[in-house]
DNA sequence: TTGTAGGCGTTATCAG
DNA sequence: CTGATAACGCCTACAA
């Protein structure tokens, strides 16, 4: 490895006998320049290995086309593959505005001293702009920051305070769906699995299930794997008679459906499940996860336009809504 | 939004009276300050809101503190849960060096002209280093980039022409082990399914197998869920004696499972199956994969322990073998 | 169309 | 311990 650096611009356009304002000129696409020096000054720059250094240009454009998202992580050991997916609809899209992704989780129960280095990013430059993912009270404060920093922030998910620059998802409908589905196919006896954070989703599963919807049975613990099979486990022990499970997100309903099927109870003909967000392995899953689809891919997408409406325009922009589908596959 | 221009060292140095260089120096713990000015610059800077530049800092610096992953995107709609869980592990580690992770998945059969953006972004300094995923050509040509530029690299897999700087895994070992596992439960009829790139696994599980070799039945396609239930669905013709099949990744094996149970084939009785990589849904499954693990998470956090030794030393270090094991669950 | 020179906001060197 | 001042490498009026 030859340790020579990197050749300078100055340096360059002493090379070319060239002044290093039409080097500049040369590479920038604004500058008036003839294009017959243009072509000479990118292939000698070939020849030479000359590229403009990343840090000086950014120093005086003040930007460095850098969008970061940041989100809590649930597990440090395990993808969270709900955000996973939003990912890849926002990596997409950037790429398409030539924009770069920069990756922030930040633990979810993070207080304030230890979002300080995540502000310090926000506030210092570091970003363009900024995607937030709520859901952690670490949002909340990632978000003022941007907004006291005036930084271009966009929020995926619902933000108390927050009213613009967000794409919300129709939880509650999603859930509706779901309920109306189990009440429509003659089930009697529904359950809710889950956070307790969902209040939209509970609201919306009793709207679906209508009439008895006072009879549906809670069971709340965390979101994992394990707590999927801890959760039948338990309806199994109180509430024997539940043949119908609404989960709060799709790993939790493999969880419940894996402990299910080693029990012997079969899925859907004793007890039919319904996952929520529709990650990509549940289709792959035996039986096929029915679940409420949140569009995930497109969600990420959205997310990122509303951002570079908020960059381009300079100010907040209207929220958008998802909408929420029931697929239907063999667990229910 | 007030829109106020971000206080400057100059500004803020003018406010409180002393000079910008003991404003900096209160904030890089190098330069000899007194620890009672210090502490009195850190308040005011806080009361008004001044934080370094970070662009202005990372011109001086030559350094942004940011490390890349570049790897090959098999698909632009599904997550590549093997990338997936290797990032988890690189950016854990990195976060303990302080570093920031940027993720640029790029086409899979990218053309140098294509790759000509992220050649790009490596040699003009906008990473202090690189990770690269092999198993693409345009692989290569990103780490001839940073070798051509000086620019610190690792690689995760093999790649040919690079001996140095890489975490590589026993890919062969790892197939032997399922191989000799097939022949020691007695399995008669083997199969391999998988892409066309994986001689080291077909040479191992051949190996694992052992007199009988010469029996494996090679299927060759895709390396997606739907190749998988294509694979099945091709052996049932061709050959359906098969009782044994090493699939090439768990994706593609769950996928050869699904098939399989939908054509009320009971699996592991009639036919025993193991996947590759060990990906955290497998063992979610049901029947939970059997599958040879490559220690994703791992080998994360090995490829930026290579890293930063390569940065901190500047020269090439030594690549390192993360060992393979074969997790037995239900599906062999 | 091209060149000159000042500025971007820090860090680092060298006096004091 | 603190203060001037010169880099850092590029962009961009302004001048020619």
């Amino acid at each position: 490895m030859t340790n020579r650096k990197k050749i300078t611009i100055k340096e360059f356009a002493e090379k070319l006998g060239v002044s290093i304002a039409t080097v500049s000129r040369a590479f920038s696409d604004k500058g008036r320049i003839s294009e017959k020096t243009r072509q000479e000054i990118i292939a000698k720059a070939r020849e030479y290995g000359y590229r403009a250094n990343i840090h000086a240009r950014n120093l005086t454009s003040r930007s460095n086309n850098t969008i970061a998202l940041l989100f809590p992580a649930i597990s440090h050991e395990e993808p969270d593959y709900f955000i996973t997916e939003i990912m890849l609809g926002i990596n997409e899209t950037l790429t398409k505005y030539r924009k770069i992704l920069q990756v922030h989780p930040f633990p979810l129960d993070a207080s304030e001293q230890e979002l300080e280095l995540y502000k310090d990013y926000i506030l210092n430059g570091s970003f363009e702009g900024i995607i937030v993912v709520a859901g952690a009270r670490g949002s909340n404060h990632l978000v003022s920051a941007a907004q006291s920093g005036n930084i271009p922030y966009a929020v995926i998910g619902h933000m108390s305070g927050v009213n613009e620059n967000s794409v919300l998802f129709d939880n509650e409908y999603g859930a509706f769906l779901a309920g109306k589905y189990f009440k429509d196919t003659g089930r009697q006896h529904p359950a809710y699995v889950g956070g307790h954070l969902d209040k939209r989703k509970k609201l919306g599963f009793q709207e679906g299930f209508g009439a008895n919807a006072n009879k549906i049975i809670f069971a709340e613990g965390g979101n994992s794997f394990r707590h999927g099979g801890m959760a039948l486990e338990n309806l199994q022990k109180t509430h024997p008679e539940v043949d119908c499970v609404l989960c709060a997100n799709d790993v939790l309903a493999i969880g419940f459906i894996k402990a299910a099927l080693t029990r012997n109870i079969k899925v859907p003909r004793d007890i039919a499940v319904i996952g929520f967000d529709d990650i990509k392995p549940s289709r792959y899953y035996t039986p096929a996860l029915s679940s409420v689809s949140l569009k995930l891919f497109e969600l990420g997408e959205c997310a990122v336009k509303i951002l570079m409406q908020v960059i381009k325009e300079e100010k907040p922009v209207n929220s958008e809504t998802i909408e929420c589908d029931l697929i239907l596959r063999q667990s229910s």
